[in-house]
DNA sequence: CGGCGTTTGTTCTATGAATGAACTATTACC
DNA sequence: GGTAATAGTTCATTCATAGAACAAACGCCG
């Protein structure tokens, strides 16, 4: 098991000692990246992919060392060249390169309390196979469903495999505290799972899985959009979970276990925590407590409650409305303590808060505003989640691809 | 200006063409903290520093390689052979190679509430000149202090020059907002200041100054004692700052405005702080809050709280001591939060809580027991700054250093 | 006390990856 | 159709490392 889930901040610095190779290697990388982070970026109208010598003026290697490292990402299929554009101006049309479509592909997998699934990306970000299955999965057996997604996984790779695509590897994501070193999942409250290593119970034989946390891997699927490099991902839902990424990658120091913002103190006089303490964000701006303080059950569909925040009138507007208000000012002060403490001026609202943004978003913006001592120079942004469902099984197929991308020359 | 303070964690996966001479700067780096790591590593009594032979197995580059390599640090004056050890077996005896010693310097500067002041340190850590200064200089004159500071530090520098010294560089610790990126200082509300850049007037010529924060700094300092390479740092004075320690270098994601665990919510419903919100735990564990609460004056010496606390007997006593308490608690409280968020496991405290260990350590690891969800299988270790007064001039004097060791090619 | 084995450090040739200049391929423009 | 321009390839050169052979300095032991 490699590196899991992202590269950790010292890692880059690497304590190897470099030969001849690591130079191809590293350079190989910047290639890679050169080709892929065009093909990532918001495309003008008129935009090309660019040829060997454009990436050679963006790396600043020669055309001559550009053409032997393309090549073997074009054997590896990493790359696909497309066909000559005749180009408007004198000279040789450039061969534009973009990454692979259908040849090299990463799997996301997930379990988690009302469903579970697999969604296999490939290099352009294509999502080339989907299996979601629903199921109650509170206080369930590990074996028998893990077995469950394995039998659903197994089907799918198998599938795409036939298809002449070759999987690089699987990120199982999970409502819970995962080691981000060892990837053993020690507790996932919801699911009623602990002390346990997931992996085997698949059954995917040598296929590489890696576990990490679902907010974490929803975290990353931001990516594939317009986000700043560093912000702050909010998945909230029965718990609430947190994802920090910084530069592109995640921040996971020692074990990984950050972001735990569900039970940042909102008020020590609150009410108690199935945690132990009192007043926790958790009991203000969890799924459930929100439906609670609407008037709704606690395992009501989100889709009634936003049906009554877009109702007219009526009692009971009011109170659902009041319970986001509510939820919108113990967020805003949750999120001051993680913006004040990280730095990070950019939130992004995932899980049930994405369909709530409308109205939790001022009261959040109200309470960042009043409480962090950087935003008069540095405003935070808050935004709403873009990675659509199941945001976790295309952030875990994206991570496997992006470290493929990241040390082409470990798989080619 | 280069990298600030530390490297950002995306900044190793260096964006640039690896050419030859890249594979020398990375060896060359390789092979410096190779010595550099083994001198700062606990000597076993009978240990001895490397010779080229033990840093070519230990780096996996070849004797050859590492004699070349060592020749370069040794011309720079980075390293310092030392006579060959007779050694206990047979063989050609080995050449100890250690830090060079008062050869190439770093300096620290700080200016704080009461005082101003200027270390040099070489690259063994010895402290090779110092010079502190007292004064008031709350709601003081930029202009004039850091005159006043950089008066001082010309001095000093020019005494170690006459010594044959080379000055790499200095830092300067400020207690306040400080872009990591810019090196500008936005405010420091206790000394009035706020938006200058603080160089220019130090007057300090060719030399060249970064600015930071001095919790960070500070927290650094640490890295010279035996702490974990990944801490949380706490300094407590009348504001109180913070540092995240990341992998030995310092997390500075975006400005690097981050550990503003003075404003961390502790009770909605508490006292007004000067940051216009309610609560924030500088209300609770600030130097002010604790002698006021103690019933002293809020300008009170520090150790007329310790002399107190120490007593026996008497209702004075037990109101310092229920301060104190209190200031746990608080401090536990928002400590959790900021080990929930990070998930860093180790909290030093600095600062005045460093005299107040041994009353507000019970309090603190209370709280973080409760609050942390990873607790049960991290457990938080809360433990004493141990680099003394200061701390900032020594973080300060030692990140100038570490920069240099870090990349050797780009001193000698 | 001098040869022998051992370990350290150096010298020298070979290897491999990037460079830079020359060369070929393919277009637009006149 | 000739010329200029741009893309991509070929090839001799450069340079840092590997690897092997060599020199230096020790302990051991007969």
């Amino acid at each position: 098991m490699t590196e899991p889930t992202t590269r950790s901040p010292g890692a880059a610095d690497d304590a190897s000692a470099s030969r001849q190779h690591t130079l191809r290697e590293r350079n190989l990388r910047l290639v890679a990246r050169a080709i892929y982070d065009a093909a990532a970026a918001p495309r003008s109208p008129g935009a090309v992919p660019p040829s060997r010598a454009d990436v050679a003026t963006a790396t600043g290697l020669t055309r001559a060392t550009v053409s032997t490292l393309v090549d073997r990402l074009l054997v590896a299929r990493l790359v696909t060249e497309l066909a000559p554009v005749p180009a408007q101006r004198a000279g040789r049309p450039a061969v534009p390169l973009v990454p692979a479509r259908r040849t090299v592909v990463g799997v996301g997998l997930e379990v988690n309390v009302d469903y579970l699934g697999v969604r296999v990306l490939d290099l352009a970000g294509d999502v080339v196979a989907e299996r979601v299955g629903t199921g109650s999965f509170h206080d369930s057996d590990p074996a028998a469903v893990l077995a469950r997604l394995g039998a659903l996984a197994s089907d799918v790779v198998a599938g795409v495999q036939a298809d002449g695509m070759q999987v690089a590897g699987a990120r199982l994501a999970l409502p819970g505290l995962v080691d981000a070193r060892t990837g053993e999942l020690e507790v996932a409250p919801n699911l009623g799972w602990s002390s346990l290593d997931p992996v085997p119970p698949l059954g995917l034989g040598e296929l590489p899985v890696v576990v990490a946390n679902e907010a974490k891997l929803a975290a990353l699927a931001e990516l594939a959009g317009d986000v700043p490099p560093s912000f702050l991902y909010v998945s909230g839902d029965v718990g609430i979970g947190g994802g920090i990424v910084v530069d592109g990658a995640l921040f996971l120091a020692e074990r990984g276990w950050n972001g735990e913002i569900g039970h940042v103190v909102v008020d020590p006089a609150g009410p108690r925590c199935t945690c132990g303490a009192y007043g926790c964000l958790e009991q203000y701006a969890g799924k459930e407590a929100i439906l609670r303080a609407a008037g709704l059950e606690a395992d009501a569909p989100l889709d009634s409650l936003v049906a009554l925040l877009r109702d007219d009138d009526g009692a009971a507007v009011e109170q659902a409305r009041a319970a986001v208000v509510r939820a919108g000012q113990a967020l805003g002060s949750a999120l001051a303590d993680f913006v004040n403490l990280t730095g990070v001026s950019t939130v992004v609202l995932g899980g049930v808060y994405t369909e709530l943004e409308d109205w939790l978003r001022p009261e959040v913006e109200a309470g960042l505003a009043d409480r962090v001592l950087a935003a008069p120079f540095a405003p935070v942004v808050v935004r709403a989640a873009v990675a659509g469902e199941h945001a976790a099984l295309t952030g875990g197929a994206r991570e496997v691809l992006r470290e493929v991308v990241a040390d082409p020359a470990a798989w080619g």
